[in-house]
DNA sequence: AGTAAAATAT
DNA sequence: GATATTTTAC
């Protein structure tokens, strides 16, 4: 593969408790063009990744921590965060590496590890994303090799591979594929979330109403993201949103109007109809609920620069003018979180 | 900012 | 093919 194709910043997270190997495996990863960081400490790793689950591709851990949770760790890390963890170690027994492996190891690398097998990990990044997966099996699986890094578009200087030739049916691949909860059942940041189009899931949208409502009359598209203070959502997915919505206030108000209140309004202005609906079923029944604080962070692959992993095969549709296609989520999300439904704030 | 319609993605 | 979301044009 090629030296432009390499996916180079990925960002991962190794740890040791031998220092000295540790600075040997970052010597390694460095030359592989990742971007490291490392700790011989498993807890202060863990805080690590506990505030930096989002800049966090990938970990890389010997089996030989201090204490002997190594195991609830990789598990907790793997189910929680989804971060492909490879564990390594100098003692490659079959039963050892079962262990790991069916714990959630993406892999388990025999120490001493050589940079050759370090310059593949990158692999289980995207491999674990892929599971499940099937949506463009056909049109993407010849291009696994040179797939894209989704979240990031790679600068001119960096990337030798741009919109042209070279990858026109554009790689795609999934990268996040749950959402990201703070412990209940808010969503604290749906970086996860997004896919080439944002999903408006039910948690989402009743912070979009929470910040309706408190708004009132002033509920308009600015105003509204303002208030829901979710990082990287656009003021158009909140105006767009905001005109569905309003739609289906609408339709709600018309149904209502023909089944119990065949009121004589028969101005076509909508502002009274809105502001009705608005108060008797939206009000601050949401806002008390969901407050408006839970997410706090949503982006698009479009412009998610953010933490500045550079020249990924940032490739867009060749037809599409918003880039990155595919990010699914996991069918399971989709009943319960992702769907909601109009009528839920009726609730 | 709002709306409708067209374009795309799922 | 239907529906949800985004983009575009007024």
């Amino acid at each position: 593969m090629d030296r432009e194709l390499w996916p180079s910043g990925l960002r991962v997270l190794v740890i040791d408790n031998n220092s000295s190997y540790l600075s040997v495996m970052e010597e390694l990863l460095i030359k592989c063009s990742y971007k490291v960081t490392s700790y011989k400490d498993v807890r202060e790793a863990m805080s690590f990744i506990y505030g930096n689950i989002q800049i966090v591709d990938l970990i890389i851990s010997d089996v030989c921590f201090p204490t002997e949770d190594s195991l609830l760790i990789l598990q907790e890390v793997t189910t929680k965060f989804d971060i492909p963890t490879v564990i390594m170690s100098s003692n490659g027994d079959a039963s050892i590496v079962m262990k790991y492996i069916t714990s959630g190891a993406s892999d388990f690398l025999i120490k001493p590890v050589r940079i050759e097998v370090l310059k593949n990990i990158w692999q289980h990044v995207f491999r674990k994303q892929l599971i499940g997966e099937n949506r463009s099996c056909s049109n993407s699986a010849q291009h696994l090799d040179q797939v894209s890094y989704p979240p990031t578009i790679a600068p001119a200087s960096t990337c030798a591979t741009r919109t042209t030739g070279i990858i026109t049916e554009a790689a795609t691949a999934t990268l996040e594929s749950a959402t990201r909860e703070t412990t209940n059942g808010t969503v604290t940041d749906i970086q996860d979330l997004r896919k080439s189009r944002l999903s408006w899931t039910t948690q989402l949208h009743r912070q979009f109403i929470a910040a309706v409502n408190s708004l009132g009359e002033k509920a308009v598209p600015k105003k509204i993201l303002e208030t829901m203070k979710v990082k990287h959502l656009t003021r158009e997915q909140v105006a767009s949103h905001l005109q569905k919505y309003r739609l289906h206030l609408r339709k709600l108000n018309q149904t209502l109007h023909k089944d119990d209140t065949p009121s004589p309004s028969s101005h076509p202005n909508e502002s009274n109809i809105l502001r009705t609906e608005f108060n008797s079923s939206l009000n601050s029944t949401y806002f008390d609920q969901d407050g408006c604080l839970e997410i706090t962070e949503y982006s698009l692959p479009k412009d998610d620069i953010s933490s500045g992993s550079d020249c990924m095969l940032g490739e867009r549709n060749n037809y599409s003018p918003q880039g990155f296609q595919d990010f699914r989520w996991d069918s399971e999300k989709q009943g319960s979180e992702t769907t909601y439904l109009w009528n839920f704030e009726a609730e």
